[in-house]
DNA sequence: TGATAATATTAGTGTTTTCTAATATTATGG
DNA sequence: CCATAATATTAGAAAACACTAATATTATCA
């Protein structure tokens, strides 16, 4: 009966938003570098990278640096899954 | 590649809190009363009310009344089981 | 009908989150 | 070593959220 509440919760929190969901959206199963996620969102690098922070802190994404860029990708593919079984779910597509 | 983001991240946003994913797990697949809940999370009535208001909205939960009772359910049992694969995913059980 | 039980709503306040702008850090290539 | 590119950090203001307390609504039953 345990669900492990507070980690789970912090854990949801940390995909649900729009920045962040278009971040993994964005990323898939492909690893790209900072700079091409600023240029995909569309929003400041610097709020970027503070979302990215906040999702590798919580071991959602992983690093690889290469020189002197960082390339980050999704930690476990299954949450791709997750994420869109929950839009098909509730957020059917219209037309 | 359209992930519906901003629907998306909505409802994720409507389970990414501690209240109310207790609320999630304790009603898990059986409907439960206001009262039941109320006493089996600990907070107080009026805040376990606003918390169901705002998954009633967003369809994660769905009503049936019956004379001055109102019971919630989870809409969709699928949910269960995605909240408890990012538990397992994110949350590994300690001990 | 009037008292009571169950639930919902509202208003206000305190906390948390998010964004922007500026600056810092790290690594490279010339 | 210096200029530059890529990324990270910080501080502060604005917005969103969550809680409490009080009150309203709805339905029952005596």
């Amino acid at each position: 009966m345990n669900c492990n509440i507070d980690c789970t919760a912090d854990v949801l929190k940390a995909i649900a938003h729009p920045t962040r969901l278009r971040i993994l959206c964005t990323l898939n199963l492909q690893e790209l570098q900072v700079q091409t996620l600023v240029e995909k969102t569309g929003t400041t690098q610097s709020n970027i990278s503070q979302h990215l922070a906040l999702m590798k802190e919580r071991k959602i994404l992983v690093t690889r640096r290469d020189a002197n860029r960082i390339f980050y990708r999704i930690r476990d593919p299954q949450l791709i899954e997750l994420i869109q079984l929950m839009r098909d779910i509730y957020c059917p597509r219209a037309a």
